[in-house]
DNA sequence: TTGAAAGCGCTAACAT
DNA sequence: ATGTTAGCGCTTTCAA
């Protein structure tokens, strides 16, 4: 049997290749770092030579040796959910473009006090970090500052901090979603909110009363329900919304998921989406096209919010001048089939053609 | 400002702990890496002394020198899928416990050819590699047991190779969702396959299959429709298999996912669930309690699958001797309000309680 | 443009 | 039970 990899196997090393190459093992360390001052024909042989023996650079030995690692870390509060899925769909893009690996932190998983955590995470293992949407970063944030190390906030602006971050813009995508609803002609538009804790929650709280501000119609805290981002709590706010005297005719929901909860409410009610009640979405995640009618939704760039985040982090790992920025990414009004004029508009519409024919 | 970190700043090292608690670096060693042969007092006197500097574990060096990296990677065919989070939960809990980090690899993420990937792979940046229902995982397999490289597969038992893998009890699972409609009086069962290239797909039809014939129902292939997992896939199935002339009276779709393709597919059809038409799924995702109706599914054991093939990977990477085993880990139906005896059985029921009285 | 040499922080023989 | 020593594979001064 073959000796155990990772044992006291002997590994194709920058020696063997520069032995192979007919040069020192520097230059074979120039080439891979791609760094000047290496003749074209030496580089040509030593990338012949690697490629001969079947070279793969040791990342440990890269990095201990004071390079990068050649990581980055990811972490995250809840993977599993297609939000999180399209986000790192684009990190990873990124990253192999970039020949980086990805580590995966998930928020629940330690106990342990944050500093340590950081320090854990910035001891080496990763050449920078990338926060997906943490509820509390600040925690972080403080220690990752301090030791300078290369981050980036995804989906997250809620903090005052002027810290590197990528976002969308939520208030006018909620603004865009509200007032596209009042033209189709509703008046009472029921809301369910995300996790007021995250300011992206509370952005698009207040693109929904904008817009209502803006049409004159009068902002009912009644046709407001608090929610967490997840699909049951779409349900049960829906169900206390439509068991108003006056229900609402649409209803708004932070982000898709809760967005399914309410169709599946509106329709425990036996009313039907787009007739009876249209709803509409946050995020259009994968599932917002498959579910039945489609549900229109308020696009996040998700794919293009990691990329983007990933870009920056790397530009910050190569170069320290750069302290990274703050972006906004454009949201999107994405129209489906599960928003239609409310009843009363729709037969004033049947009555006024009647009336011009 | 202070030096950038992982600059050449000098971070505490094991030198720097040796010299407070008075020890040499091997003893420090020793007590990092939980070894005997240290007498209480100085293993004490050594811990205090990591706390006191702050001292953290450089895993670079550590591998570097021979030991473990301490990192596992995972190889997965597609994140942002419940399926997969609740998976992944299962192997984090399981990685704290053992002090290890995850390294995310996704499939799809390269096009160079395997061998290299593997490579890379074992190439010292992890002890070892869990591949989650990966499609065609001989690629892999084949590099990764020549090398002796510690692996397990999950929910992958399609292939004839007896390697280290944990799934589930697809084939029985699935007869037992089968027995339980027909239990319930369903004569005529729809089946909505899912990727029958992957040896899950193919037990669950099997199952069914099975539980037809034990219960004397002829197999009628005009109600199995195949389909990839996918809620489209549902959908569509669901779609051809109403518009049969004889419909079926309840649809198994092979797992949630496309169970709730199913559901939006009766619906649009006017049907109502599970008066009208029953659906069944296959996973237990977390959604499939959180629709409505609440989806009757066949239970697969996700967490614990991740949890058993971290245990066993890792216990792989402590003990050489030890090879691994094939785990199946038992299924379990978890009724909620999808399925119901079919109208003409209902009737029967009711006639024959009328008689009874 | 190139090479020699000195570590990075740790583990693992091999002493003792 | 503990310490000494020699690397692991690479990058990085520094010198040529």
């Amino acid at each position: 049997m073959p000796p155990r990899k990772n044992s006291r196997s002997h590994n194709v090393t920058i020696m063997d290749v520069a032995r192979e190459a007919g040069v020192s093992p520097t230059t074979v360390s120039r080439v891979l770092n791609n760094q000047d001052h290496v003749r074209p024909d030496k580089r040509a042989r030593v990338l012949t030579a690697m490629t001969r023996l079947g070279y793969v650079v040791n990342q440990q030995a890269r990095s201990l040796a004071g390079g990068r690692s050649h990581v980055i870390g990811l972490l995250v509060h809840e993977v599993g959910v297609s939000y999180t899925g399209e986000i790192i769909r684009g990190i990873e893009e990124e990253l192999v473009a970039a020949q980086y690996e990805l580590m995966l932190y998930t928020t629940h998983r330690r106990k342990t006090k944050e500093s340590t955590y950081v320090a854990t995470l910035t001891r080496g293992m990763t050449d920078g970090l990338l926060l997906l949407l943490p509820l509390n970063p600040q925690a972080y944030l403080e220690s990752l500052h301090q030791e300078r190390f290369p981050y980036v906030l995804i989906d997250h602006q809620g903090t005052n901090e002027a810290c590197p971050a990528v976002a969308a813009t939520n208030r006018q995508g909620s603004y865009d979603a509200t007032a596209y609803l009042i033209e189709l002609g509703h008046r009472r538009i029921g809301f369910v909110t995300g996790e007021m804790r995250l300011g992206c929650a509370v952005d698009r709280l207040d693109g929904y009363k904008a817009a209502l501000a803006d049409h004159g119609i009068a902002f009912d805290p009644a046709l407001v329900v608090e929610g967490h981002f997840q699909q049951p709590d779409g349900y049960a706010g829906a169900n206390a919304l439509l068991a108003l005297p006056d229900p609402p005719t649409a209803i708004f929901a932070s982000n898709d998921v809760s967005a399914f909860g309410v169709m599946d409410a509106v329709r425990d009610h036996g009313l039907r989406i787009p007739e009876d009640v249209s709803v509409i979405g946050f995020d259009d995640i994968p599932e917002a096209a498959h579910v039945h009618p489609g549900l229109t939704t308020v696009r996040q760039p998700l794919e293009q919010m990691g990329r983007l985040a990933t870009r920056m982090l790397l530009r910050q790992i190569k170069d320290p001048e750069y302290t990274g920025e703050r972006i906004e990414l454009p949201t999107e009004l994405v129209i489906r089939q599960s928003c239609q004029p409310p009843r009363a508009a729709r037969e004033h519409t049947t009555v006024r053609r009647k009336r011009l024919k």
